[in-house]
Order: C-alpha cells, then sequence, then structure tokens
DNA sequence: CGCCAGTCGATTGTCGACAGCGAGCCGGCA
DNA sequence: TGCCGGCTCGCTGTCGACAATCGACTGGCG
C-alpha cells in the first residue's frame, strides 16, 4: 500500500469536508498523490479518519477544479498533465492575468504598486541566492495579488482553477537555476508598464512573460506521460 | 406542501447526483429558483424524493459553479446577480472568446466554419421573425460552437462557469425586440473575420459583440436588486 | 484451445438516523 | 421598559449500513 501519511490537523471552524479539500490540495499540488493515482473513498476515509459522506462532498469540489477525474460506478483518480494541458493552461493564463491588469489601469484611483513592488523585490533577491522554492512562491504570490487587484471577483474564481494547475505544474517540473533569473527578471516590464498606465505594453509584457514560462514547462515535459493503466471509457 | 415542479425525470445510467444537478441547473437557469432563494436540504431533498446525501453532493457542485452560495452551518442559497456582476461576466466572456477564435486561427487545418455559418443564418430568420426564444438559444449554440472549435479543454471547461451566468442573465431580462436583432446580425463580422483569418479584426469583432450585448444587458439591470425574503416557504 | 456465462469480491451510490451548531423566542432581572 | 441569558427547535454536518454495479476470476462447453 502506498499509505500516504494523509492526516487533518483539525481547527474547529472548518467543516470536515473543507479539510478534506485542503488536504487533497496539499496532497495533489505537492505531489503525494500522483497522476492517475485511483482514490479509493473506503481507504482515503479511513486514512483520514472520516466517514465518506464529507470525503465525496470534498472530491465533487476537486473535481469541479480539475484536479481529479471521475468515471461514473468506476471511481476516481487523480487527473493527470499531458504536455497539450500544459499549453492550453498557460494561454489561458495569458488572457486572465491580461485582462487583469487592464482593469488595474482602468481603476480611476491611482492602484496601489507597492505590494507587488515589494513582492518583486523579494524574489529578485531570492532569485540571485538560487532560493527556488522561495522565488516560485513569491510569483504566485505576485500573480495571485495582481488577479486581487483588479477587483474582478469572476476573474478571480477563475484564476482559482488556473493557479491550480499552475502550482501543480510548478512542482512536477524541475527548474534550472538561470530559469528562475529569467523569471524574476520578467516581473519588471510588467510593473514599469502597469505604473506608466500603458495597457498595450503590460499586456504584451505579462503574456511574454507568461509565454516564456509556459515555454520553459512545455520545453522538457515528459513526466506528463504518467503510465495511464486504466483504459478509457465507453459512453 | 409547497409544491414546486421540482422533479427527477428517471433515466438509468445517470447517478441521481447528476439528475439533481440537471435539475437544479434548469431551475435556477429558469428562474423558478429566484437569486437568493435558500435551499433547505431537507425540504428539497423531500421534494425530489431523494436522500440529503447526493443533494449535499450536488449542491457542492452548484457551489463550485457559483450558481448558489453556501454559509457554514447557516445553510445555502441561490447567489444573487448585481450589475457589478454582469459587467464581470462579459469582460471576461470578451476575452475567453478572444482566445477560442485566435485559437481557431491559428489551427493548421483550415476550420470548418459551416456549423457556425448555419447557426448564424438561422439566427437571423428567427430574429427576423422576432422569435425571441429561438435567437437566444441559437446564440448560445454559436457561442458554445465557437468555443468547442477552438479545441481547447481548459478553454471549454471555463467557458461552462461563464456560459452558466450567461444563461442565467439572459432569462432574468427582458429583451427588447429591435436588440435581437441587433445581436443576431453582430455575429456576421465575427464569422467573415475568421473566414479570412484576421485575428485582430475577429478579436475585436467578437470583443465589440460581446460588449454590445453585455451593455444591452447592464443598462435597464435593476432586477438584480431582487428582495432576498421574496419566498418564506415554511412548511 | 479458446470463448462465453456465472459467480464473487471490491468499490461506488444511496439511505436513514443522530449529533451539534445557530437563530429566534421567552422569561427574568435591573 | 429594555437588555441579557437560557431554552427550544430547525437545519446542517457527519456517520454507519445497505444496495447496486462493474471487473476479474473461474469453469464449462464448443
Amino acid at each position: 500500500m502506498p499509505d500516504a501519511p494523509l492526516s487533518l490537523g483539525q481547527s474547529q471552524r472548518k467543516s470536515l469536508r473543507e479539510h478534506i479539500v485542503d488536504v487533497l490540495h496539499e496532497a495533489i499540488l505537492c505531489g503525494d498523490l500522483s497522476p492517475g493515482q485511483p482514490l479509493i473513498e473506503t481507504d482515503l476515509a479511513a486514512q483520514l479518519g472520516v466517514s465518506r459522506a464529507p470525503l465525496r462532498e470534498a472530491i465533487q469540489i476537486l473535481n469541479s477544479e480539475g484536479l481529479v477525474e471521475t468515471i461514473p460506478r468506476r471511481g476516481t483518480r487523480v487527473s493527470t498533465l499531458e504536455r497539450k494541458d500544459i499549453v492550453e493552461l498557460y494561454s489561458l493564463r495569458g488572457v486572465l492575468e491580461a485582462l487583469a491588469i487592464r482593469c488595474i489601469i482602468d481603476q480611476s484611483d491611482p492602484c496601489d504598486l507597492r505590494r507587488l513592488e515589494a513582492i518583486s523585490e523579494r524574489m529578485l533577491r531570492a532569485a540571485k541566492r538560487g532560493d527556488l522554492r522561495k522565488v516560485n512562491e513569491l510569483d504566485h504570490s505576485f500573480h495571485d495579488t495582481l488577479i486581487a487587484m483588479s477587483g474582478h471577483s469572476l476573474l478571480q474564481t477563475t484564476w482559482h482553477l488556473v493557479a491550480l494547475r499552475v502550482r501543480r505544474v510548478m512542482t512536477l517540473r524541475n527548474m534550472r537555476n538561470d530559469d528562475i533569473r529569467l523569471v524574476a527578471y520578467s516581473h519588471l516590464p510588467i510593473l514599469e508598464a502597469i505604473r506608466d498606465r500603458d495597457g498595450e505594453r503590460a499586456t504584451s509584457a505579462i503574456e511574454a512573460h507568461v509565454a516564456t514560462g509556459g515555454d520553459l514547462v512545455a520545453e522538457d515535459w515528459e513526466v506528463g506521460a504518467m503510465p495511464p493503466p486504466l483504459q478509457e471509457e465507453k459512453l
């Protein structure tokens, strides 16, 4: 048995369902649950020390988020990530962030870029000392903050789906060290363009940034060809 | 008994959960369940003749789709639609469809526009005879088809969230008769631009089309301020 | 020797029941 | 009279058990 050490650190205010969602998020994003791995409700519930009812509700959520795939009456498995998915992910990400930037620029009040600038600076420092983990974390913060600053709540909802996948991709790939410098530095033109309220330039900057990241990832993506030992379903 | 006409037309191959999702979709999109209306699990389950387990799973899905909102330990209600939501919806819709069109144009094989053209033609005819319902239906088909033709599966997933909201908005608004002609005709430039593989023009065309629709809707949107406690059906 | 049918185990789908939180009501007290 | 506290009840959150279904295994038959 693969026997993943999944456990529920309990805090009273969250429902079990929410806890389970958190735990499964963590497990899938960190790779503790690998792509294609089947989720057996009975086993999982036992491991987590809960009944199947809240677990199944959590699985519905994960399903809506696209992190797992369910075949009716057959079971649920962690969704796989093919090269095509990476390309799609980054293309969608590009237009979403571009929209966010346009929203930010269009805001009447001069937007407060200090948070973004602070994140960017810390990211540069982390990149210089080769702290890959920190760069990734700050990278996520940067883009999450960007989306949040747009004030576009539906965009934020949609971004959630994308961010989950991006995080997954990030942990599944191996990044070279010169890559992270490239990534860290490529945030600067974005900031600058927003500061100048130049929508055209900001959009190209974010698209370029995302495309760069996407290419870096898709470049050596072979892990995606995880053994899909279960056959395709008929309808 | 309040006797809401929610019922499960049963077909063996779908799970109860899926049926419930369908029924609730229908009810919310058609306005049978109005914005702000609370969903009492016990009552709903009784009305549908099912237990609360699959109902709760269905509610998780509706929640992920943003059609209902749940406050922990307090309950679930049909989500409301403010004017801000409309604006956000149509801005997101614009960039998603623009992305779809770019994907279609970038496809190596000359894409088959006949389906779109057929839909567009039927829509024009329906508009001329003032068949509002048919125009709406064909309008949805047009845009769904557009997204599907992009071959971008993540975009399709994301579109689902948007399409649900668009459908909701459509049934909640009253459209004037000259509006539908405007809508029907504004599909033509899009088709033409795709045919010419002119990404720039196609993008502006779809953005303009969506913006037009969004403006028409947002224009006289006061319904959004639905009185929350409209129905108090206590048993 | 290979194919088809029957059976069995594993896993999902569904149900009814219980526990516990939260809101509103009622009564006591200042 | 107005505020505070306990009580009650409706509703959600959770559980364990049962039913239904699918895949694999096995054994018989052509």
